[in-house]
Formats: C-alpha cells, structure tokens, sequence
DNA sequence: GTCTATACCCCGATAGAC
DNA sequence: GTCTATCGGGGTATAGAC
C-alpha cells in the first residue's frame, strides 16, 4: 500500500530530524541537515510536509504522544511501584533511537514555546495530563493504604514542577560536584517523605 | 573619556539585543533586529563587538552577574523575610526595562547550553551560586532558631530545582486552571513545611 | 563613531525531469 | 517517489567614506 510506505517515510523524516536535532540544535536546524541525516534530497521532505514548521510540530506530536502515559502496569504490581517506574519512563525515556537525548530534544522544543502559540498549547497540554496521571495514582495509593492521606492534587503538581526543573537542569548544566545527590534521589526523597513511602532507587 | 562613552554604547547595545530577544525570540533574533532596536546601523554593532555570538554572551554574562546575588538586608529583617524577598527577586526580578520578561530571555539563553559549551559553563556556575546563597541563608536560620533543624544542603538545591521548574512551566505553557494553586505559593507551601516557618504570601 | 554599500553564503521553498 | 537545478530573500560580516 502507498499509504504505508508514505507512513514509514514520515516515520524516518521524524528520526531523521530528531538526529539533525540532537547533532545542529534547534537554532542551527536546516532542511539540509535533516536531508542529510535521511539520506535523501531536500526536496523529498516536501512531498510529505508542507513547511519546516510543519516537520517540526510532527516530531513534536508525535515525541509527545506516547509521553507521561499511564504504563498501567500488571495488578499485582504495588502502586508505589508502578508510580516509581512511571517516574523513571519520564526522567530516563525509553530508548528513541540508540541514545537517549530525547530529553534535550524535548526540552529545545519546548522552549519555542515561549515565542510560538501552537508549541506553548502542546505543552499545557503535556503538563495537565502529566499531573492528572500522578493525582491518580497518589489517590489509588491513598485508597489502597499505601501513602499517607494526602492533597493528592497539591503533590502532584510538586512532582511535575520537580520534574520540569530536573530535565532544565540535566540538558543546561554539567555535573556538578555540589550538589548534595542525584536530582533523582531528591524528587524520590521528597516523595518518600511526603507520601510515608521509602523508595529506594537504584544509582547511576 | 571615549571608554565612558563605550561602555554606555555596550550598555545601549545589551539593552537592545534585549528588547529584540523579546520581540523576535532567540530563534529568529538577527543583527539587523537589534541594530532596529537600538536605532543605529547594523555595521556599528561590530565595531563593540566581534560578532553575533559576542552580543550574545556579552547580554548573558551581564544579565546573570547580578542575578541571584544575596540581597542581604539589614540585620534587624528577619531571615524568614530576606529568604522571601531573595526568592521574589529571582521570580519576579526588579524592572530590567519597562517590562520584567528577564526569566523568558533567561530560559532562551540557557537553552542554548544544550549545545554550547560556554553557555552551559555560566548556567551550572549560576546554578551553584544560587544553591550556595540559598544554603547560608537556611543555615543562619537554623542557628539563629527560626527554621527547623534540616539539611541545609539538600533543601536548598530542591529549592533550586523548583525555581527552574517554575521558571520553565512559566515561560512555556498557558495559564492553567487544572493547577491546584499557583507555582509559587507552592514553593513557600514546601518551604513552610520544611522549615516549620509559615510563609505569607502577597497574591497575585 | 557612525554611516552606506556590498560581498558572500546559506536557507526555505518550487519547478520540472525521470 | 525521488532527483537536480534554481530562485528569491535574508543572514553575518567587511570595506571604506564621512
């Protein structure tokens, strides 16, 4: 079918930009380099988008999709549990491609939306669906007597704030010898105090 | 002297690449933008500085020099009140102009760390340093009785993470009713009871 | 110190052949 | 579906007059 080859090559114009993003940054992004990365022509990548804007947004959507979504793990798995592997999926992504630089790539395009509407919109988006997703899983906890009785709404904002702060810091700062522990380590301490829960993770 | 009048041309030409930040975003911000902004020719920009890039940094270096330096009030304020009125100037900073977009053109420029070395050295040293104030400021409430006996060290970089964070959901995403309370009430919330203070926050 | 003019390059996008 | 060739525009940076 040709709509399933057109579909694999949408696919690959989107791993292909996301490289060229990862190798030039955003504000060095061109079509070219995006061709290059393809191993195609420049020209190829108008016969499935309409503008370079338009590639950008479909990576955009399409990284976003599957992002912060519920893993609904197996019932026997523990809440506290699933919300710490759920955690883990957002600060260290599955796999993309070979490495992991999702998390640059993300925070780069975020950061059009200060000036861009249709970015800024996706993002408000990404955020509000993040924090419903915690809320849920801290009130199961609540009901299941796993964590304390807590505002689960109020905590989970926390955790997202914690968690947009922990992705600016990794993708804009070197590691720092100051720092008392892992980002990591501080978002599962506060969550193990405020939730009366003892997470224990697993250094790198 | 001609050095005077130099420095108050540098002076007028980070103003403008300011306002140009503003207007146009990093992405789309050219020479010509600022030259616009400033109300001179294009060319004069290279006689101050040696290129774009130049400009750039010198805005950056200028605008983090000051920024999160402790405030340090007289003594008879309450460290309680001089934490607050530190965190307040880091999120809402004094008029830089007319409009206080500081953090916007903040985030902008620290994203560019991503991929630049030099940007991503100044943002970790500012990171550091606002720990660093943050920690003393903890830690001479401590011993003057008026916090909590905490890990200074630890509270103080959460509280760093939380600033990022808040800075970049600010920049980035709509106003948002699904959000239990604003960011920075949530930030002296945390602050509260952590350090057995009670924050009173002006709303806005 | 500040300008105009310009060199030179790269970019996004299109036309049209195969 | 994919290519080569090319157009028009805007970008950074420089030369040289005033």
């Amino acid at each position: 079918m040709t709509e399933v080859s057109g579909d694999e090559t949408r696919a690959a114009i989107r791993r292909a930009t996301f490289q060229a993003l990862r190798r030039h940054g955003y504000a060095n992004l061109s079509i070219a380099h995006i061709a290059t990365e393809l191993g195609k022509s420049k020209s190829l990548l108008y016969s499935y988008y309409e503008s370079k804007d338009d590639v950008l947004v479909a990576l955009l959507d399409h990284t976003i999709e599957g992002y912060g979504s519920d893993p609904s793990l197996s019932a026997d798995t523990s809440i506290e549990d699933t919300l710490k592997q759920f955690l883990e999926t957002l600060l260290v992504p599955p796999d993309v491609d070979e490495e992991s630089e999702l998390i640059a790539v993300l925070l780069e395009l975020r950061v059009q939306a200060v000036s861009d509407i249709a970015y800024r919109e996706r993002f408000t988006i990404l955020d509000q669906r993040l924090r419903i997703t915690i809320t849920d899983m801290i009130e199961r906890g609540i009901e299941a007597g796993e964590f304390a009785s807590v505002d689960a709404t109020r905590i989970a904002a926390h955790v997202v704030l914690i968690i947009n702060g922990m992705m600016l810091q990794q993708a804009t700062t070197a590691a720092d010898a100051s720092m008392p522990t892992g980002p990591r380590q501080m978002l599962y301490s506060y969550l193990d105090e405020t939730l009366g829960t003892n997470y224990v993770v697993d250094r790198r």
